[in-house]
RNA sequence: GGAAGCAUAGCUCAGCUGGGAGAGCACUUGCCUUACAAGCAAGGGGUCACAGGUUCGAGCCCUGUUGUUUCCACCA
């Protein structure tokens, strides 16, 4: 470690991210600081890492679900909880590998000419560039997790814990495979779950086409907004109820082109008022057909392709892609005179959330089902009863509903990057075996002729198991015993049914216990305009490119500070600047401290003088603000107040008050100035700590008797002793006489350098608290003296002048006074003064509010209305007194 | 079709269980005051979307309206 800086002389004038960042990263993890022990006894705090994917780099989301977990388990890493923040990657199934196809294209390569063996080689060195990549860009954000218990979703455990869950699930009969309805992307080539499709809404149209009558009639008009599918139509559905058609049920039609008899049939399924009330049935490219299908027993053909084009069972249009059919369809259907008509309309149409603009396509297809009924229940159970608590809480709403309406989950893909499905045929005997162990045999007729399911899983099935899966599990390791259940998830609602609910189900159901106390829910960053950031926009804002120009804290901080829990937030590159100020300030109040104080000074309660007593009270309030925040999970409020904390109140005028001290004669004061400087500094760079770790960290270095990491210390606790209610509320008077000077001297446009004489006539009970304040009012309001009056008829010059709570001020200005002027200025403030007398006294004349409102409300109003009074009294007097001598 | 969020200063947003409207940025004025011009001081600026209701008291709670964003569902 570099050696100790001794003095705030060495700090720079500025703060300079670029110049510690990494240094202190690096020290912090060599130092073992972010290694979680387990201490037996004491209740742990523990955060499993929503693993990024290994596709890209860190975003925008990232570096707020970055700072989100870090701000809490710095906190209660400081309060000395056993603290675990666990991180790995996510291997992201068909996401990572559509970009190694892409990227093979661009070599001329194919997945299928590189063959299955060759390609997981290169999605392994994808892994190795692209994971390490991730990591060290959170390494970046300054993330204080655990990197020697790091984890990927495909390391041996978590694929054993994958294996093990599949197996269990198929013995319980909750997993199985058949031919179903799924959801086909062309571009992955495979099937997706309900979740991975997004709906936008697009302009189409509406086609009515006529299927004439098999015996020569006219036949029925169908309604269909994708014409192309009727090459595989094996039926006609209408109501039971629809008398327009009763006659026809039954009865049968001629598909037109592909000239097959198809029967009418009658349905409840079909909406009478919509369209002609005739539906088209393609039993294989839509799940509704396919549903009344089965009810009717209508044949089902494929029609379409893996890649989406056209098959064989579409006559002449094999091998087309479907716009493409749609528009030969079409023209043929004019030519036969059986297109009536085409009207504009406007549907949803699903598309491949890894591909935005592939359509995805409803396709028969055989394959691995999660049955979700019996998953469902117990997890909608576990957030009922308060087990898991969702914060907000109106994002347990969205997790009912998803889960209440939840159907079962395809978790095969047609992927070779994945953890492949563990279940192998026999070629001899048809067998099907899941296995937990690879077979070489088949178990039932022994046979070596065994194919091992090519498919792989859902990466979702994977993270589900991730709260568990990298403690250990199936393994009873002492990680998994002490850590889980862990404390809080924190995540964005955009994955909520992706990962959250899989993640509580999965947890329940193998471990018998929700995996997390609280889900804290964050919104999404979005760009300057609001709009989401993505990558087809180009409105995405790298976070690593905002760490170099302004740093990580001031990052971190831009993206907590006034931002309220669940709402998505604008990223502004005026908040960063200001986020940036801020850190500066601190680096510059520090360098104040330390340019001042060498030495660490014990604090005499007995020779505190009132400014001391002020900020240490403040001090006190804002800890336990802070610390109730960091608490709720409220980390916008706790950075305001902090914030506040720091420049409005420790800077603007503590830092200043102390001046004159720091300056004096007063060894004594000067010492104990010294001493509050340097405890208050200490306070405030650990209650910033989670949100500036850097910053804090490197002044921490210089602070006197500082030892170890900063993030390693206590968190600051609160010292009754220390509380002083009186002396803050004289401090205020005395400040509160400071803000109206200057106000005086700027509206009467006193030149800064001129000092001006200063006489005070105090309020009652005010006297010390004003001498006290001399040299105060002398450093920070331009005065040049200070002289304490009995009476106002001791002003005898021509002065401004103004009243305060603790005192009537008089600022002798000879010839910029202008008496009319001053009675105008008087004058406006006891209207206002009057406004305010007149609203306390309605209010404390309402018998309601006397009886009802909180005895110290009350009490205060009578307080305020008895001040205010004497106030007006007092600009009465003056204003008189001013109008006698015009 | 169902659900949720949002509507507060010119802009972006805070506002904890109801108790005299806040911040940042922008704006005006004056300051290089020996920590900081990435700064200091002073100032202007708001019918808290609208309409009702509850309450002694509503930005906050309830009902409705309007605007806006999002999620879910998917009637071809």
């Amino acid at each position: 470690m570099e050696e100790k800086k001794r003095t705030g002389a060495d700090m720079a004038t500025r703060f300079d991210p670029q110049a510690i960042e990494s240094d202190i990263y690096r020290a912090w993890e060599e130092g073992g600081a972010f290694t979680a022990h387990r201490e037996e006894g004491k209740k742990p705090f523990t955060i499993v890492m929503p693993p990024p994917n290994i596709t890209g780099q860190l975003h925008m989301g990232h570096a707020m679900d970055c700072i989100l977990q870090d701000a809490p388990v710095r906190y209660h890493r400081m309060k000395g909880d056993p603290t675990l923040w666990l991180p790995g990657t996510d291997h992201a199934a068909i996401a990572t590998e559509v970009k190694i196809v892409d990227a093979l294209r661009k070599e001329g390569l194919s997945k299928e000419s590189l063959g299955r063996e060759k390609f997981l080689e290169r999605a392994w060195e994808w892994k190795r560039e692209f994971g390490g990549r991730i990591v060290n860009q959170q390494r970046r954000m300054g993330v204080s997790c655990d990197w020697s218990r790091e984890r990927f979703t495909m390391d041996e455990g978590c694929s054993k814990a994958v294996r093990e869950v599949f197996v269990r699930l198929y013995e319980k009969g909750l997993i199985y495979r058949g031919q179903r309805m799924i959801n086909w992307c062309p571009s992955c080539r495979s099937a997706l779950s309900d979740a991975e499709v997004e709906y936008k809404e697009q302009d189409s149209h509406l086609w009515y086409i006529r299927y004439p009558g098999a015996d020569g009639s006219e036949g029925v008009i169908v309604a269909t907004t994708r014409p192309e599918t009727m090459l595989g139509d094996t039926g006609v559905a209408v109501n039971p109820k629809d008398e327009r058609y009763t006659a026809l049920v039954g009865k049968k039609v001629m598909l037109p082109i592909m000239n097959r008899e198809i029967p009418v049939v009658a349905d409840d399924y079909v909406e009478m008022d919509f369209g002609t009330g005739a539906v088209k049935m393609t039993p294989a490219h839509d799940p509704n057909d396919f549903e009344v299908a089965q009810r009717h027993g209508l044949e089902i053909i494929t029609v379409t392709n893996d890649d989406g084009t056209m098959n064989e069972n579409a006559g002449a249009f094999n091998g087309m892609d479907p716009l493409e059919c749609r528009k030969a369809v079409l023209a043929e259907l004019e030519k036969l005179g059986l297109l009536v008509k085409t009207e504009d309309y406007k549907h949803n149409v699903g598309f491949c959330y890894r591909h935005g603009n592939t359509v995805v396509e409803p396709r028969l297809s055989e394959q691995w089902f999660v049955k979700m009924k019996p998953l469902a229940e117990p997890a909608i159970a576990a957030v009922r009863e308060g087990k898991t608590k969702f914060v907000p809480d109106r994002f347990s709403k969205i997790y009912y509903n998803w889960m209440e309406n939840i159907r079962d989950w395809c978790i095969s893909r047609q992927l070779w990057w994945g953890h492949r499905i563990p279940a192998w045929y026999c070629d001899d005997c048809g067998e099907m075996s899941v296995s937990r162990t690879d077979l070489t045999a088949c178990p039932k007729c022994g046979s070596a002729r065994l194919r091992q399911d090519e498919d792989v899983l859902d990466t979702w099935f994977s993270s589900a198991l991730w709260p568990f899966s990298t403690l250990g599990w199936p393994e009873q390791t002492e990680d998994l015993k002490y850590f889980y259940p862990t404390t809080m998830l924190v995540t964005g609602y955009d994955i909520i049914f992706f990962w959250v609910a899989r993640m509580i189900f999965s947890g329940i159901e193998n471990m018998g216990e929700t995996p997390f106390e609280t889900v804290l829910i964050h919104g999404l960053v979005r760009d300057e305009q609001g709009r989401k950031m993505s990558k087809s926009l180009g409105n995405g804002v790298d976070p690593l490119e905002v760490v170099n120009e302004y740093g990580a804290d001031a990052l971190r901080f831009s993206l907590v500070m006034g931002v309220s829990p669940g709402n998505d937030t604008r990223y502004s590159r005026d908040r960063v600047e200001s986020a940036r100020n801020f850190a500066n300030k601190v680096w510059n109040a520090s360098r104040f401290v330390l340019m001042n104080v060498d030495a660490r000074g014990e604090i005499d309660p007995a020779k505190l003088e009132i400014a001391d007593k002020w900020i240490l009270s403040r001090l006190q309030d804002s800890i336990r603000d802070i610390s109730a925040h960091m608490e709720d999970g409220d980390f916008g409020l706790a950075a305001t107040r902090i914030y506040d904390f720091a420049w409005s109140e420790f800077c603007d005028w503590y830092i200043e008050l102390s001046k004159a001290r720091l300056l004096g004669e007063d060894g004594e004061s000067k010492d104990t100035a010294r001493a509050v400087l340097l405890y208050v500094l200490e306070a405030l760079l650990k209650l910033l700590h989670p949100f500036m770790p850097f910053l804090t960290e490197q002044v921490y270095k210089y602070l006197p008797g500082s030892e170890g990491f900063l993030m390693l210390q206590k968190w600051p606790e609160t010292r009754a002793e220390l509380d002083f209610p009186e002396e803050e509320k004289r401090m205020q008077g005395v400040m509160e006489i400071i803000r109206t000077i200057r106000n005086l001297r700027s509206e009467m446009n006193v030149a800064p350098s001129r000092r001006t004489r200063l006489m005070l006539l105090p309020g009652e009970g005010w006297q010390a608290a004003l001498e006290n304040g001399e040299g105060y009012f002398m450093r920070l309001a331009g005065a040049s003296s200070v002289e304490m009056i009995g009476n106002r008829n001791q002003v005898t010059e021509k002065t401004v002048s103004a009243v305060t709570s603790a005192a009537e001020l008089f600022i002798p200005l000879g010839d910029l006074v202008d008496f009319a002027k001053e009675i105008a200025r008087l004058q406006k403030e006891l209207d206002g003064l009057g406004r305010e007398i007149k609203r306390a006294q309605g209010m404390l004349n309402n018998p309601g509010f006397v009886s009802k409102a909180p005895a110290a409300l009350v009490e205060g109003e009578r307080e305020k209305l008895a001040a205010n009074e004497q106030k007006a009294k007092a600009l009465e007097n003056r204003i008189a007194e001013l109008q006698e001598s015009l």
